[in-house]
DNA sequence: TAGATTGTTAATCGATTAACAATC
DNA sequence: TAGATTGTTAATCGATTAACAATC
């Protein structure tokens, strides 16, 4: 185990190792090697070894890894062994559609509030939240200390978005917006761009 | 200039360059430098420029890039230079949301058909779409050659919708399941996956 | 014990960057 | 011309992998 930094690529793939795990138990299995990690994510097992070795020692030789356990421990050094309070900016078709997402809450974010800044939308029921007025959000985010939000705005827009929220306590965005924001470099943004997933699996075909 | 095969990172920054040269346009510059992109892109300009380097010679010493110019290009490279149909397996919320996404048509991408299998749904008209059994799949692709789908199931039915598309011709698949999907190797897959980017972000929180 | 698999080291491989000649 | 910026090389940096002692 080692306290140095570790980078963003080893850590982009713990969610993935997470995920595989539950995907193990679901059939049924209790103890998982790196090997059989291996073959189903399609990264070589000693690179799972050695990204895991980063946290500790969480495997017994001969044996491998104890599933349930190898999840505690992940979700622990990912900080996901607690709920997140979320809220989402921008209640287009895909903020209403976000709302309705079933897989943020079995991994503990709760979408907690819903903000756009059109006249006709504030009001509206999605799901079990109400869409309010932006003048809101500074109330909403401080009063709940509300870490994390969702863009779900248009591009033209969402820098001035992202800013606001920094400037309320956001640390974490995760981005819908096809557009490089400029934050901070304590701010950490994760971006979701299809089309530009599109695009670069084009050059191949 | 290189003919070697380029490496899979370098692809998936070329989108992000092709991104902000319509970003620049529109703030009404004609021409750009590496530089002006390394800032606003947060990348360095000797990659920018090196990144460019493996299709061919677009810049101009002491002046920098023709934005048109190196936009034109790089759609070539990418092979987003003309239109490709999408088909859309999936129409609960998230794939009616796509249907109604305003990115895709204006980078080329025609969603011609959304499939569902659940037969309150099928008949449901989406967008300018109705959506059809999945026993038409076979029928829609084959008849209009498509190449690209956009898989919005559940991760239950993922895998088999996969291999039912890609046995049809199918050689790229935007999956939006939280699952990783085992396919040959002469198809591409990319994965959108709002939950493993949030974990991602919790780790620095 | 024999077999299996970890955690870790050192070697390899690949990606990024610094620097600069070429040249617009 | 003088100033600026490209395209490219070589050096550096970082990530992946092969291999194996440790040990369950």
């Amino acid at each position: 185990m080692a306290t140095q930094p570790v980078s963003d690529v080893v850590i982009n793939r713990l969610p993935l190792y997470l995920r595989m795990l539950t995907f193990l138990q679901r059939e049924g299995k209790t103890i998982t090697s790196s090997q059989e990690l291996s073959e189903r994510l399609d990264f070589s097992s000693a690179q799972i070894r050695k990204d895991l070795s980063y946290f500790g020692e969480f495997g017994k030789q001969g044996t491998g890894y104890n599933i349930e356990y190898l999840q505690k421990q992940l979700r622990q050094i990912l900080h996901v062994d607690h709920d997140w309070e979320v809220v989402l900016v921008g209640a287009g078709d895909l903020g209403r559609a976000l709302v309705h997402y079933q897989g943020f809450a079995p991994q503990g974010f709760k979408l907690v509030a819903i903000f756009d800044n059109a006249p006709q939308k504030i009001g509206m029921t999605v799901g079990d939240l109400v869409v309010q007025t932006m003048t809101e959000l500074p109330r909403v985010v401080r009063s709940k200390n509300v870490r994390i939000a969702i863009l779900a705005v248009p591009e033209e827009v969402a820098q001035q978005v992202a800013d606001e929220l920094i400037e309320l306590g956001i640390r974490a965005i995760l981005c819908y917006a096809s557009i490089t924001l400029s934050v901070p470099s304590d701010v950490k943004v994760h971006y979701i761009d299809p089309v530009a997933g599109m695009q670069s699996m084009m050059y191949y075909l």
